[in-house]
DNA sequence: CTCAATTAGTTGAAGCTTCAACTAAAGAGT
DNA sequence: ACTCTTTAGTTGAAGCTTCAACTAATTGAG
């Protein structure tokens, strides 16, 4: 027990707005977004993240890693995108292990015709609320962040390699 | 449909790193919390809430507000922590709709064991990771952010008004 | 003073995430 | 070849959050 080594008052006041932000900002998201598309933002952001991928399709893995979740919660809301008909699931043939997930057209789509709205919010909430500025320097401290929380596999990974030779 | 006002490369680099804290910062500080103590963050910070408040007495809205969450969220966590020790409800004596929480000795003593491995964590991949501008922008920023999201009528007055009269 | 509208809080159901367990295929070592 | 270990992914249960509905007390209008 090193006895408190507490935070000074200013470090605590950027703390609480840190804390603050990191619960409120997802249900505002969610909340656009499920009231214009009926998807949540994990979900819409999924499919955002397979639409600019090649061929629109990408292994469980590496949606995972992009999408900055595990493999058992992709995996449930992939199954349930799927039934929705935005997503295609095939086992990918050069490893009979691994799964494929592509978009269909109509999650295509969907896409489409959420991004404007989306846009929309991300910019009332975060980017034109900012001055650009801020912007980058919310931006950077974030990715100073990330780089402490033991990188699930993905993100880092995706930023940092100009690109790897993951063709299927 | 205005046709997309897209961002920018940049701002979108930006975003995805504000994006991916969101999602991934809550884990790990649960993983932290749930490891050494058996609580959530969201649990933790309640009780620090609670622990800070005149005779670590707050009335539900108060708390929701202080800890950015709704009443239901609110009711259903306090009415485990209350099952645990660690919290006392009470009715209002001056609003009798009204509920109070208070820590009870053992809450507080949960508070005054955990916190340091919680700072621990906090300053390991936030207050510490960063430069003291650095975090001091990232406040900021979020502060900005918060603004934006229609304030769940806690953290903004919280942080504004000097203090209530809300003596019980 | 009375009735409608608002505020405070709780509750149960539904939905999503996490966790642990499990299947199956690919590699590594011998 | 054969086994052991690791990797990829799925699944069901448990737990937490959200949502809608509901109770009860307070405030406001007339």
């Amino acid at each position: 027990m090193t006895e408190s080594n507490w935070l000074s008052a200013e470090q605590l006041d950027d703390w609480l707005s840190v804390v603050a932000v990191v619960e409120l900002l997802p249900g505002a998201l969610d909340a656009q977004l499920q009231a214009d598309a009926g998807l949540s933002h994990y979900e819409y952001f999924l499919l955002a993240q397979l639409s600019e991928a090649p061929e629109r399709t990408l292994r469980m893995t590496e949606l995972a890693g992009a999408t900055n979740a595990t493999l058992p919660r992709l995996s449930h809301v992939v199954k349930r995108l799927e039934q929705r008909g935005y997503i295609e699931r095939f086992p990918c043939p050069s490893d009979k292990r691994a799964t494929n997930a592509r978009l269909t057209d109509e999650g295509w789509e969907k896409v489409v015709d959420t991004a404007p709205g989306h846009v929309g919010a991300v910019r009332r909430h975060v980017v034109d609320a900012l001055e650009p500025a801020q912007l980058r320097a919310l931006g950077e401290a974030c990715a100073v962040i990330l780089a402490t929380l033991d990188p699930p596999a993905g993100f880092a990974a995706r930023r940092q390699a100009p690109s790897a030779d993951d063709a299927v």
